[in-house]
RNA sequence: GGGCCUGUAGCUCAGUUGGUUAGAGCAGAGCGCUCAUAACGCUUUGGUCGCAGGUUCGAGUCCUGCCGGGCCUACCA
């Protein structure tokens, strides 16, 4: 048996998340996880809302709402949509927890122990109608390059000329369009990843099993330029981890924040630390995963995160855990994703366009999501997401191929031989032959599986339960009845037991299908078919069973033009 | 501007270190079956592998250029 800690990138709090969100890194990271667990490993996933920054500050306002309300009912909104997606978080946490708090101030106190903090006074844009600095993204005006009016401090979006908020003509605040800008000095506190760049580079270049899209982002950031540069980690916030040199105040750093990409990493650990609190558990519970010094030697760290994430991933994160000096546990794989498009454009969550969580949730059950989207995932570039693929893929992969066979094997069952597994007759050539069939697939899922190939193990999938219609069809139990009863019965006998294997294969892809199947076959057998033969005799001549409803209800061309039409842009 | 990724059948995608007639699913066509959610099975039609050169006995695979799509570029997170 093995340990496996698993994280997914932590959602933003300031809104509900869309689907590409979704398939960017919780989901796959759900998936991983219950495959794990199913094969008899020891996981922890970890997840957790990330809740610092200016963004959740402004989407509280907005809201009027106190930051702090405002984020723990995001929390609960998010977990509850999480609920509903089956995502199987042994915790979900929240980065502006206590525990958090006080890692992420235990990090900055051993970085600055280790002389990888430095403090350097800057000068920053201070709005004064706003009471805020304000990051260069908010601060408008107009491009002095081509005249755009709607130019931010860092970047003209309609030249794309790199810009310093100085640059702009009749600069104003993006937030309450306030012109009463100054330039004030500040000071911040940065990390010194430069001097830890070597040791980074070296640690990149053992991985040489990542994925490209993830060490090549890395080396860049490494290389480009005069290298790896060294990172402001706090800010003029009300919102956040307050400054502090482990517990002691921080001279000078009164009244600041940690900036939020420092303690959202952190987090991961906070969460498992939040978990074992929630569970009534002391320090060695979490420490087991973290510290290489307390158990956490034999666990492997896998992440998952969408290609926006990398960079701090790879880098900021992995250079606060090599800074501290301490044993903490560094990721051994990364697994990262590119975008899910949507209907031939970007998911937007300004503009409303794209299927969010919990809208995706209120007209389809969350298995035809999960289906769909893993079987989709956007592994080696973009993917697009369409209603007419969707349907299609729904109605052919989970109602047509499963979930019609589910319902033709057991309804010819109880039609013939009555609701429990009939008895009589042997397997034969063809079930042996299915077996041998089914061994190999099996395997080779189990491999995709481990590697994260997410579209290959679920194009295995399908292939396993395409393997039993053709079975079916050719074994053609409707037939043999008439002429040798007992001979059918093997056949049903086999099939109903099928429909156990199937169960358990397919749960980490839809959960909830699986369940039904299992409560259909009366039993709570869910044990990994490491050897076929004997998964396919789980169940007994004589065991009884019921017929379950339509697994999947197929999606209609009136619902798919409906829904078209309706997640077309500007949500409601 | 720079970096990375990407362009393969109508659609969504596979194609290991370059090696004989380029694969899958869906869609289309034909046949079969009738247990089943008009479901299933079998057979089958589709491709000058973005374009133009080059290296090689041999290139979808390597190199150069061009065209198209995407991402990142460090103060959004």
């Amino acid at each position: 048996m093995s340990r496996i800690l698993i994280t997914s990138a932590i959602p933003y709090i300031n809104g509900i998340k869309h689907l590409g969100n979704l398939i960017g890194s919780q989901l796959p990271a759900d998936l991983y996880a219950r495959y794990q667990r199913a094969r008899g490993n020891e996981v922890m996933f970890i997840c957790a809302t990330d809740e610092h920054g200016t963004p959740a500050e402004l989407a509280a306002a907005k809201a009027g709402q106190p930051v702090a309300e405002y984020c723990a009912q995001m929390h609960e909104v998010q977990a509850d949509i999480a609920k509903g997606f089956r995502l199987s978080f042994d915790f979900f946490g929240r980065s502006s927890s206590e525990r958090n708090k006080k890692l992420t101030q235990h990090f900055a106190g051993k970085l600055a122990e280790n002389g990888l903090i430095e403090e350097v006074a800057e000068k920053q844009v201070y709005s004064k109608a706003d009471g805020r600095f304000l990051p260069d993204r908010y601060i408008e005006g107009t491009c002095p390059n081509c005249g755009y009016d709607k130019a931010r401090g860092d970047q003209c979006e309609n030249c794309t000329k790199q810009l310093d908020p100085t640059d702009l003509i009749e600069p104003r605040s993006a937030i309450s369009g306030s012109t009463e800008l100054e330039v004030r000095e500040t000071k911040h506190l940065y990390l010194r990843q430069s001097r830890l760049r070597d040791k980074l580079d070296a640690w990149i270049d053992s991985k040489s099993d990542w994925p490209v899209l993830t060490t090549s982002i890395a080396k860049k950031w490494l290389h480009d330029g005069d290298g790896l540069r060294d990172r402001g980690i706090t800010r003029d916030l009300d919102w956040g981890v307050p400054v502090k040199k482990g517990d002691e105040p921080w001279p000078g750093m009164e009244g600041k924040v940690f900036y939020v990409w420092f303690d959202a990493p952190i987090e991961y650990i906070g969460a498992t630390a939040e978990w074992a609190d929630a569970n009534g558990l002391d320090d060695s519970a979490w420490q087991r995963w973290w510290r290489t010094d307390k158990g956490a030697q034999d666990v492997r760290y896998v992440q998952f995160m969408g290609k926006d994430n990398v960079p701090f991933h790879t880098l900021s994160f992995p250079a606060t855990i090599m800074g501290s000096g301490e044993p903490w546990k560094l990721v051994d794989y990364i697994k990262s994703f590119n975008y899910l498009n949507y209907d031939g454009g970007q998911f937007s969550t300004s503009q409303g366009r794209g299927v969010f969580m919990d809208q995706a949730l209120s007209i389809l059950p969350a298995d035809y999501w999960r289906w769909w989207l893993l079987s989709h995932a956007p592994e080696s570039s973009d993917s697009e997401f369409t209603w007419e693929n969707f349907q299609v893929s729904v109605n052919k992969d989970l109602a047509d191929v499963l979930g019609n066979f589910v319902s033709r094997v057991t309804k010819f069952c109880r039609a013939k031989f009555g609701e429990h597994v009939p008895a009589g007759g042997t397997y034969g050539p063809a079930e042996h032959k299915l077996i041998a069939e089914l061994k190999k697939r099996i395997r080779a899922y189990e491999n995709f599986m481990e590697s994260m190939e997410i579209r290959k193990a679920a194009q295995e999938l399908r292939a396993i339960w395409v393997a039993g219609n053709e079975y079916l069809q050719s074994a053609a139990p409707w037939t043999v009845f008439k002429e040798d009863p007992d001979h059918a019965a093997a056949i049903i006998r086999f099939s109903l037991n099928l429909i156990r294997l199937y169960a358990v294969l397919s749960a980490p892809f839809i959960p909830d299908a699986a369940e039904k199947m299992l409560q259909a076959l009366q039993t709570k057998n869910d044990s990994w078919p490491d050897n076929v033969e004997q998964a396919l005799s789980v169940l007994p001549a004589g065991h009884n069973f019921s017929v379950p409803d339509v697994l999947f209800a197929k999606i209609s061309d009136e619902q798919r033009e409906e829904w078209q039409a309706r997640f077309a842009g500007s949500r409601d």
